[in-house]
DNA sequence: GCAAAAGTTTACCGATCAGTACACATTCTC
DNA sequence: GAGAATGTGTACTGATCGGTAAACTTTTGC
């Protein structure tokens, strides 16, 4: 096991700073939560910034493998799947850890639209869109690209709300836009 | 001028938070970027947290006066203004110092729901909410808290996907999905 | 079994963090 | 014009920030 305890550290940093926040954590915190001592961080690391970038970059691997498998589960043609999207989105938020989203958060913390941290945030929202939009294509829609970023907004919009609000289910409400947008923009498409 | 430099202090702190982030900023960058000593910082406000609370209610009564007052230059019945929501989003997208919504980014730094700072983000979030939901009543709607909800969700993904997307325009989509969202829920309305 | 790679502990660096103490200046009220 | 707010600059606290140095221990490959 030779890339082992690189690849705790940017496991156990991800946890860390999902919970904190990334200024909010330190080095020296992050020593005493992942086990891994402050030397060999800096080996593997040469800033923290670049640490984050890693965990950034196993957050978007691992989020985007099981939101896409929780779909495939969930809807069985590309119509159905942009729709399971938000039962996926609806199994997430009800998870005890749940604090939004990761790279909403990158996003607003590094603002600079050139930062790496930035960047990388922008990458993960552009993979989603790439990602609806070819599912949008598949079921037909006469403009896929629009259709697809009308469904990332809502995944962003419930993402937020689900953070932000107590007094409704955003999942919920979300899906059944999507479920309005899709009939209008799939023709010869009737009910889920 | 009595209640003077409290105010000035707030205003301006207001636009460092909005522009750097909150952990981001120190109280001594305030001190340089204010012209506010400080001392007399510590005087209106015992802790940090206190003043970024102040900041965040200033925000709110800035944003919602500014939002609501386009809202009703642009869109004359419930419904329409409901709609005009999203072309008052496309103007403050299109200003340069355009930084995303600041309670977000409170929410996502803040994480706690117990957290002074966080209370007063979901705080914000909820008059939007109860804003949107009178207009989807007055408008008609049959579950106005329903409308009122996606209405929010559209807003709140197409903040955050100006911020982090850079290949689409998210006002003009969700405005689209905003007007679909209408048509469907207002029988005996059609075309704005 | 041996050497190199990888990891560890401990202590440290200068800078910055939020927050305070104190002495002094300005301004408002009456 | 006196007293009370309200402001200021400067210097400071202890803690923490990101990052480094050096000496030591464990694991790994061959």
């Amino acid at each position: 096991m030779r890339p082992n305890k690189r690849d705790e550290l940017v496991r156990n940093a991800l946890q860390v700073f999902y919970r904190d926040g990334f200024h909010a954590t330190g080095m020296d915190k992050l020593v005493a939560e992942t086990g891994v001592s402050k030397t060999s961080m800096y080996k593997h690391f040469r800033t923290k910034e670049e640490l984050i970038v890693a965990a950034l970059q196993l957050r978007d691997e691992n989020f985007r493998t099981w939101f896409y498998q929780r779909i495939d589960a969930l809807g069985q043609t590309p119509a159905k799947k942009l729709l399971a999207s938000f039962d996926a989105l609806a199994e997430w938020f009800q998870e005890d850890g749940y604090r939004g989203c990761m790279f909403i958060k990158a996003g607003a913390e590094y603002q600079d639209k050139d930062h790496p941290i930035h960047v990388q945030a922008a990458e993960h929202k552009r993979l989603l869109l790439e990602y609806f939009t070819d599912l949008a294509r598949a079921a037909g829609a006469a403009d896929p690209e629009k259709l697809g970023c009308q469904i990332l907004i809502l995944k962003e919009g419930a993402i937020v709300s689900a953070v932000l609000l107590k007094s409704c289910d955003p999942a919920r409400d979300a899906k059944d836009a999507a479920l309005t947008l899709l009939k209008g923009a799939l023709p010869g498409w009737e009910k889920a």
